[in-house]
RNA sequence: UGGCCCGUAGCUCAGGUGGUUAGAGCGCACGCCUGAUAAGCGUGAGGUCGGCAGUUCGAGUCUGCCCGGGCCAACCA
């Protein structure tokens, strides 16, 4: 055994060993530090030093989806943007000229409600601001919010053309907008219909669901009869059949009705339709005893849900009854209207249509269906159409209640009755319709119920939904009279020419493409860019006029899309050409999501603007819900106009979960604000979070997670720290050639390029979590534990002039190289942190660099595989090793000089020519051939250990035991090679 | 309720076309080192692969059902 007591007395070499050297902080103060970096890149301008330095690359545009500009940017901006941001930084080192414009989305709704919202505080009525007025305001919030969220943006290390963005609200984007629009019009898309939508009579106001609240509300309820006209004996509805001929088939169904129940009397008049359910059993009933006068008199026959029948008997005061057949709805053709006659009106044939909507919960099985009032009722009949069409029924939905809350001349008979009045009071609809319904034998029971109503969140008062006219793009008619050249098919084959990440995202999109009713443009609001038509008085048709349209986009150019609410405007348009008074000017705005739904148009095409984009977009990027939004506008948008997709690819990530996987949301307070953990941790911590999670799933995160994240940033950082310690001790003329490193080099470099092609294919893949997983597994094992921990004797201890200690720093410096440029897209300030550490000179940054090149012949396969089975011997040594740890014979390895037998001849040829004492850092190994005693390791056949101590004293500066120790005379403390070294130091006057 | 998607160790993730005792890194426990030191090295313990049923000689991997979670289904973005 070494004698310990020399110990005490031992000579303190440190001062001659190359040890470490760094002023780089283990501690990275991220949060304090990161603005500094932030503000030297902006300094320094290094997003147009990247565009400079790649102007004559080929361009990957990824194409900025806008952020609402409205609040704080949340956690899921802060995902999104790290995402997009690791994407333009990795392309542009792989070699691309990847601008990133960012942009946002400036109109609508939410924007124009806060806006509305202070003007309640301050008593003041939107309706009585100008428009324009109105506009502007909304115009100074989004600015304001557009700022802020730049700021949040530019913390998180997005690098991009901040100051520069495109913005939905600017005058050019205005007017382009418009140009889209006319477009679609001109080429004759566009045509005006109808649809259902929340209606505050109060306020003349179309409402968001946002705008919406439910409150108990009393409402008249109505069972009413639908006396049935024909059935069929067969269930092919689209060959309607009186009784005539259909009689035997039809048991009692000549003369009865199809009742339903309603909680809106007034929607009557609107009636089109009844809808059942295939999965509701109904009935044929009689009523067998009923008191004289009754609306449901003794003899009628009645088509109710078996399971309601009692009940619906029960409220119609009728005492006895008879269930005489089944009935299947499919065989009614048709239904008469209860008020047929009325006014000379409602002759049109009622249908039945069946419905997923219809429960068999309340009322009679049957609903009845007003298309023009609920959106069920309105799904079901525009899906209908087709149906109804050949069955010859008028599909069109008439406007039955104007938006006063008067009856139209849609409702004959019943003119001049109110459904709702100006206080938000019941007029007299429901009354009046009753009381005809009654007059016509019409009524089965009458009632009131309380339930949940939709009230107007400003007013408070009761809304309905009320038909309106909209304005509609066709999903399936011709484009331009080209057969079957139809925006869904133009559409559909799009998305096959698309690229997805993950693969499910082309579904996803395909599925909504293929079911999705024609597109609403039209928004009853202010803050947009309006709808830029005018429909002829007398023939409703759309104007379609360049020189009109011109016109329109001129102005918007210059005044922006406040030009069309200016007094005159119509008359400036129209010129000369037209009559103002002939044309209805639509005040109708666009759908907000028209407006990002052309952003290719006038920012990916606006080269004077942005000269480094194309279109189209390599690639478009957001949440998982685009499919619905911006993914799905932007690609019939364009398919609209310019007959393909927008982008060549589309990559969808999650949302951001809480630590159970939860949504996170205020009310549970379980919402993490990146603004928090930027403060905490810094934004690398948080982008470090991002790359190692599976964004193309809902991602995580919570307290835990961030620790986890931490734990892997600061072993990261410490690794390269004590690269940036050895790198002190490297002179660029100590590099070794390749041919002259020792095998071990040889090993590392051979890694490296592995890990270049692998980092490389990574990023193309956009696959950030196994860049991660790869550099900390190689940076952990391979570096730390096993290339470092060897090293350390030679880089440390080894003379001046050692092959080996110089091949070593070479090898560092290629790490050094490798590691920083493949991190840096990630960890974009730390890595410009260690950059600066080796490189501070003014205008040096590793942003500027690209994925450095690897030299093919590092590349050494078979070198590898040899290695294996070193580490495989190496492994059974520190196996050893550990054994005698735990049994307190040594601390230290370098105590150790074992005995290794070898009975395996692969290991044998494998090991020759290495000094396996160097590799598992013992002071001395004896390889013995052939088998032996000892400890072995069962993966590691014919291999076993024989654990002794080191012999000889110990080297006062390499702590190796070794017995050449005390024959050096100058320096007998000290190994040969120690002594070497000093006497090295010595001649170079250290 | 419907469409799409997800559920592998405490955490983040690997586990082509089904095939031996399910892997990695981190964390944790224990030990070593004290010349990467609020660091470094080693060893070890952790998993009914959401549950149940089925197909199969054999399923984390295929099928069905169930449970849990997410996105979408708005004059919200």
């Amino acid at each position: 055994m070494t004698d310990t007591a020399a110990g005490a007395t031992e000579t303190d070499y440190s001062s001659t060993l190359f040890l470490p050297e760094t002023s780089f902080p283990m501690r990275a103060g991220l949060p304090q530090r990161e603005p500094d970096w932030l503000k030297r890149w902006e300094d320094m301008d290094i997003y147009a030093l990247q565009r400079e330095q790649a102007k004559d690359r080929p361009l990957f545009t990824l194409h900025d989806g806008p952020p609402y500009a409205n609040g704080n940017i949340h956690i899921g901006h802060a995902l999104n943007k790290t995402l997009k941001d690791m994407i333009s930084r990795s392309m542009q080192m792989l070699g691309f000229n990847a601008a990133y414009v960012p942009g946002w989305d400036c109109h609508g709704l939410p924007i124009e409600w806060k806006i509305e919202e202070q003007y309640r505080a301050k008593g003041k009525d939107k309706n009585d601001v100008p428009v324009v007025e109105f506009r502007q305001e909304c115009r100074t919030f989004a600015e304001a919010w557009v700022d802020i969220q730049r700021e949040e943006f530019k913390r998180l290390g997005v690098l991009g053309e901040w100051d520069n963005p495109y913005l939905t609200m600017s005058f050019d984007a205005e007017a382009q907008i418009a140009r889209e629009l006319m477009k679609v019009s001109t080429s004759g898309q566009l045509y005006r219909g109808s649809k259902p939508v929340m209606w505050s009579v109060v306020e003349r106001t179309a409402l968001a669901e946002a705008e919406i609240e439910y409150q108990d509300y009393e409402s008249d309820t109505i069972w009413v009869k639908f006396p049935v006209l024909g059935a069929s004996t067969s269930v092919d509805t689209s060959s309607p059949s009186g009784f005539a001929d259909a009689a035997t088939a039809i048991r009692g169904l000549e003369g009865a009705s199809v009742v339903i129940w309603t909680t809106t009397p007034w929607t009557i008049p609107a009636n089109r339709a009844i809808s059942y359910s295939s999965r509701i059993a109904y009935g044929l009933y009689e009523v067998t005893e009923a008191a004289e006068g009754n609306w449901a008199a003794v003899g009628e026959r009645y088509v109710l849900a078996d399971k309601l029948a009692s009940e619906v008997f029960a409220k119609a005061k009728v005492t006895g009854f008879n269930r005489l057949n089944d009935v299947d709805p499919a065989r009614i053709t048709a239904c008469a209207h209860p008020l047929r006659g009325l006014g000379d009106g409602y002759a049109f044939k009622v249908p039945l249509l069946d419905g997923e909507h219809v429960t068999d919960d309340a009322g009679t099985g049957f609903v009845h269906t007003a298309p023009g009032h609920g959106l069920d009722d309105f799904e079901i009949w525009m899906n209908s159409g087709q149906l109804l069409t050949k069955r010859g029924i008028d599909t069109s939905i008439p406007y039955v209640v104007g938006d006063d809350g008067f009856y139209t001349a849609d409702a004959p008979g019943l003119e001049g009755a109110r459904v709702i009045d100006d206080n938000g009071k019941k007029g007299d609809a429901n009354n009046r319709v009753i009381a005809a319904l009654a007059e016509r034998g019409a009524m089965v029971a009458r009632g009131r119920v309380k339930h949940q109503y939709p009230h107007s969140w400003r007013s408070k008062k009761p809304v309905i939904f009320r038909n309106t006219p909209q304005w509609f793009v066709y999903m399936d008619r011709d484009i331009e009279g080209a057969a079957g050249d139809t925006l869904r098919h133009r559409a559909l084959r799009a998305i096959d020419a698309t690229k997805f990440y993950p693969a499910a995202g082309q579904n996803r999109l395909r599925s909504m493409i293929a079911d999705r009713p024609d597109w609403v443009l039209s928004r009853q609001r202010a803050w947009g860019v309006p709808i830029t038509v005018f429909v002829n008085k007398s023939t409703n048709e759309i104007l379609k006029d360049e020189t009109v349209n011109h016109r329109i986009a001129q102005s918007f150019e210059e005044e922006g899309a406040d030009a069309w609410y200016k007094p005159g405007a119509a008359e400036r348009y129209l010129g000369d050409a037209y009559k103002a008074d002939d044309y209805e000017m639509v005040t109708d705005v666009l759908d907000v999501w028209f407006d990002s739904g052309t952003t290719h148009s006038w920012v990916l095409r606006n080269k004077q603007k942005w000269p480094h984009l194309k279109f189209p977009a390599s690639m478009y990027l957001e949440g998982s819900d685009q499919h619905r939004g911006w993914f799905h506008s932007s690609l019939l948008e364009s398919c609209a106009t310019n007959g393909h997709a927008p982008y060549d690819s589309v990559l969808t990530h999650g949302f951001t979960m809480d630590g159970e996987g939860r949504k996170m949301s205020k009310s549970l307070g379980n919402t993490v604000a990146p603004q928090d953990i930027i403060k905490q941790y810094g934004a690398d911590i948080l982008r470090l979070w991002v790359a190692s999670s599976d964004y193309s799933e809902d991602l995580r995160l919570g307290k835990e997670i961030i620790q986890t994240t931490v734990d892997s940033y600061r072993k990261l950082r410490n690794t390269l720290r004590w690269l940036l310690g050895n790198l002190a001790h490297y002179q660029p003329s100590d590099a070794v050639d390749f041919a002259d490193m020792p095998e071990l080099e040889h090993l590392i470099l051979h890694r490296l390029a592995q890990l270049d092609t692998q980092v490389r294919t990574a990023y193309k893949e956009y696959d950030y979590r196994r860049i991660v997983t790869l550099l900390t597994n190689f940076m952990n094992i391979e570096l730390s534990a096993f290339y470092f921990d060897i090293r350390k004797d030679a880089l440390y201890c080894d003379p001046i002039s050692s092959i080996k200690r110089k091949a070593s720093l070479t090898v560092l410096n290629h790490l050094f190289e490798c590691l920083t440029a493949w991190l840096a897209p990630i960890l974009v300030f730390t890595m410009e942190e260690v950059w600066l550490e080796r490189y501070p000179e003014e205008g040096s940054s590793v942003h500027l660099r690209l994925f450095p090149e690897v030299p093919a012949e590092w590349i050494n396969d078979d070198l590898a595989a040899k290695w294996q089975l070193i580490r495989a011997v190496r492994r059974v040594v520190t196996g050893a090793l550990e054994v005698e740890r735990r049994e307190k014979r040594i601390g230290s390895s370098l105590e150790a000089a074992p005995k290794v037998f070898i009975a395996d001849d692969r290991y044998l040829t494998a090991l020759k020519g290495h000094d396996l004492a160097e590799i598992a850092i013992t002071s001395d190994i004896e390889i013995v051939e052939g088998a032996g005693e000892g400890f072995t390791l069962d993966d590691v056949p014919g291999v076993s250990v024989v654990p002794a101590p080191a012999e000889g004293n110990r080297c006062a500066r390499s702590w190796k035991i070794l017995p050449e120790v005390g024959s050096d005379p100058e320096f007998p403390d000290v190994t040969l090679r120690d002594a070497q070294a000093l006497r090295e130091r010595a001649a170079a006057g250290l």
